[in-house]
DNA sequence: TTTTAACGACTTGTATGGAAGAAGGCAAGT
DNA sequence: ACTTGCCTTCTTCCATACAAGTCGTTAAAA
């Protein structure tokens, strides 16, 4: 069970074309987000910004900056003079994210229930059935899916601002998603869901929220087992 | 009652020496960050790399990393070639951030009223002690130790990391402090706080949750007044 | 054999020059 | 009076050069 995890790569990452137009930094910094969290640059990767100036053909500068950018993010170590290295994923850092996901999530639920809002509702209901799709498909798309119902929730509470507020924590807990995929128990995810939605429905706050709890609660099932099986991804 | 608001500068911040020895773009990114928070730096004000780095003696480069920095956090604006500008307070942002702590906090207070810890409800019996004492004689240090009473709950309740991703948000309240600082109850928040330790002491998780929710929806009170004061302070 | 010193090949941090675009002033033309 | 075009100046963005620190190797010295 050594050996490299699903990586889930969509193409071959090393050979993203650049917008010319665009900025360079930017698209970089989602580039070297995009690969660390798909573990395409794994924890301890030693990398550097000329080596990374010089496979996206541009100049040190905004390899630099987009490193900048991760480091805030929580992604990258830069040790002056020494290296730039992928960092490995914090423990407490992503049980941390998942209290504040949980805390934050449970009240939107909350708030979604007491205010009716059937649009919402039959949203919601076509993207768990897209969910269900896919999981018998293509199951490395449930998280972008997984991502959207959730990102769905928050904006029709108004919050749509507070999502942003989560980008650093979501990042650290999709690494752990993607070091092992298989261990998510789809299906049970989407009937989750299903339920949250349920309780929306009948406007039952309380049933909303324990179902959101326990369905943010589910990472913990398999954390510690995941790090067991990598422990050279965890700090 | 135009004119500039308090702006509680601690001493003259375009004189802010830099520590010739440590790394000089983090060390911008600090004082920017303080000096738009404070409001030195107001709301669409205009600044420029080589302006100031001609005012902290460095290169445009680590200036530029300082922006970089502050624009991620919502703090700056970059607009190519047209300019960077100190953005107005988002009210959304605010109100979202705000959701966000109640959400996380409330959390935290029932956690922390589920598990007895003496020596931390003594120490902020302690902190609120120096609240009191701080509000009668220099009231603008209050927001350190408000600041400081908050981190200890978090970081008591083993969420260290947790106030980590709250750093931005925080950065868009304490905007709105110091815009209008004579907004704040000040003896009212520390009578709160002393009401929250008081249900974490007793164990009284209902209490505690609801004690801090009511601290913290204390910002909502004053929010719409300073807007409709300062309307040039928000987009 | 072990230690030490020097060198070279890296790294990140900073400084600086130039390119492309945006904004405003100003004069010529309608 | 109003528009148009040019020109200067300012901005960010990118490229490149230099400075300074780290690490590993190598070779000389004890």
């Amino acid at each position: 069970m050594k050996g490299r995890p699903l990586t889930l790569i969509l193409g071959n990452l090393d050979a993203w074309r650049l917008d010319q137009l665009a900025a360079v930094s930017p698209q970089l910094r989602l580039i070297l987000r995009s690969r660390i969290i798909r573990n395409d640059l794994e924890p301890d990767e030693k990398i550097s910004e000329p080596g990374l100036a010089k496979l996206y053909n541009v100049s040190r500068q905004p390899v630099r900056e987009a490193f900048i950018t991760l480091v805030n993010e929580g992604l990258l170590e830069i040790r002056p003079q020494r290296g730039t290295i992928v960092k490995r994923i914090n423990y407490e850092a992503v049980l941390s994210g998942r209290f504040v996901r949980e805390a934050v999530e449970a009240d939107v639920v909350k708030m979604l229930s007491n205010n009716p809002n059937d649009a919402l509702v039959a949203d919601l209901r076509i993207q768990i059935e897209k969910q269900r799709d896919i999981s018998r498909n293509v199951p490395e798309q449930f998280i972008g899916l997984d991502e959207k119902f959730h990102h769905t929730l928050a904006d029709a509470a108004g919050l749509r601002r507070a999502w942003d507020f989560l980008y650093a924590i979501k990042a650290q807990m999709d690494r752990v998603r993607f070091i092992s995929f298989e261990e998510f128990p789809i299906d049970k995810l989407i009937d989750q869901h299903a339920a949250i939605v349920d309780c929306i429905e009948q406007q039952n706050s309380d049933g909303a929220e324990q179902e959101m709890r326990n369905h943010l609660r589910e990472i913990l099932e398999s954390l510690p087992k995941i790090r067991d099986m990598y422990p050279n991804y965890f700090a």
